[in-house]
DNA sequence: GCGACAG
DNA sequence: ATCTTGTCGC
């Protein structure tokens, strides 16, 4: 049954998601926080991981979320997980993060219970980090929320601060000459919000790289350019085809029996493969937040009590803290529970 | 009404 | 994001 879509969310909705934007990204960090980061080989880099988020044709509810991880630097799939959830926020520019967010947090966080040791040292995000309208895109939203080092990679630019997609955008991008290649995007205000890179030597359109959570720009770039067999980094190009295939294998079947599911040649086999609930009711809130009372230095060691105040709490209890938080931001008013 | 619009 | 086959090029 293909549902309808959402429409666009009430304007006092929109005001509270970008308080909770305003909040998380004071927790962003946009330096390198790991050692392999600072290594020009990333030694001691061993899994990197992707995300994504695949829709079902006529229905803009029905979607498969994944997240895979690969060995560094042979870049083999050592883990899938790919299930299907019901989205509940509409997709708006600015704002894709509600929408997707929740379900890869939710994946993270199974992995993180399952096979804590194959969690990812650093995750490719299909979307910008600080390359946004208020400089915390869902790379950044993820990051904060997972406390793992993102990297945003958009294959479109997102024209916002002053950046345009113009003839002089055009001719920087013809101009870049090999893979690994790039220009800096500068944000109206003189801050370097990413860079277009050339992901390999044949590719025409770029990628738009931009940090995401405790990861340099300049670290970003390179790794990218690293994880790249074609145009997209590989982590992100497995998220995406195995979330295609693993929705077409699951409702791809309605007239098509006695076929054995089959799966894309693209698409390795991994070695640990939790096939998740194939249907669970995964209406997640949209709201993952804690308040944070002091700078986010020392994050190492208060993590477990902050991922504690993000799990382990209601949503309600979640709500009061944002709220009072968001207050002492801004000089706004009272919020309102989300539907 | 016109242009913009990550996924 | 998704709808879609072949086709041109290396």
């Amino acid at each position: 049954m293909a549902r309808k879509a959402a429409g666009r969310p009430q304007e006092e909705t929109l005001s509270l998601w970008k308080r909770e934007q305003a909040l998380l990204k004071t927790l962003v960090v946009d330096r390198d926080t790991e050692a392999w980061q600072r290594d020009l080989a990333f030694s001691g880099l061993q899994r990197v991981g992707g995300v994504d988020v695949s829709f079902v044709k006529g229905d803009s509810v029905s979607a498969c979320a994944s997240l895979v991880v690969l060995s560094y630097p042979e870049l083999e799939v050592m883990y899938e997980d790919c299930r299907m959830v019901s989205l509940t926020a509409p997709y708006v520019s600015g704002f894709l993060a509600f929408r997707e967010v929740p379900f890869l947090v939710d994946a993270v966080q199974q992995l993180r219970e399952k096979e804590p040791r194959l969690m990812p040292q650093v995750l490719f995000v299909d979307g910008n980090g600080v390359l946004h309208h208020r400089g915390f895109g869902v790379a950044c939203h993820l990051g904060v929320l997972t406390d793992l080092p993102c990297i945003g990679v958009a294959k479109k630019l997102l024209q916002v601060d002053g950046l345009e997609n113009n003839a002089l955008h055009k001719e920087k991008i013809r101009l870049l000459k090999g893979g690994g290649d790039s220009f800096p995007l500068m944000g109206g205000s003189g801050t370097v919000l990413g860079m277009a890179l050339k992901s390999h030597d044949h590719s025409t359109k770029p990628l738009y790289v931009s940090v995401g959570h405790k990861m340099s720009l300049e670290a970003a770039v390179r790794l990218t350019h690293g994880c790249c067999k074609f145009r997209i980094p590989e982590p992100v190009r497995q998220a995406d085809i195995r979330s295609r295939d693993y929705i077409r294998r699951t409702l791809g079947v309605q007239g098509a029996p006695a076929l054995r599911p089959e799966r894309s040649k693209k698409a390795q086999r991994p070695k640990a493969c939790p096939q998740g609930a194939s249907e669970e009711p995964a209406g997640s809130p949209s709201l993952r937040a804690f308040s944070a009372k002091d700078g986010n230095e020392p994050h190492q060691k208060k993590w477990p009590k902050l991922q504690q105040r993000i799990w382990g709490r209601g949503k309600e209890a979640l709500w009061e803290d944002l709220v009072t938080k968001c207050n002492s931001i801004h000089q706004g008013g009272a919020g309102h529970p989300p539907q």
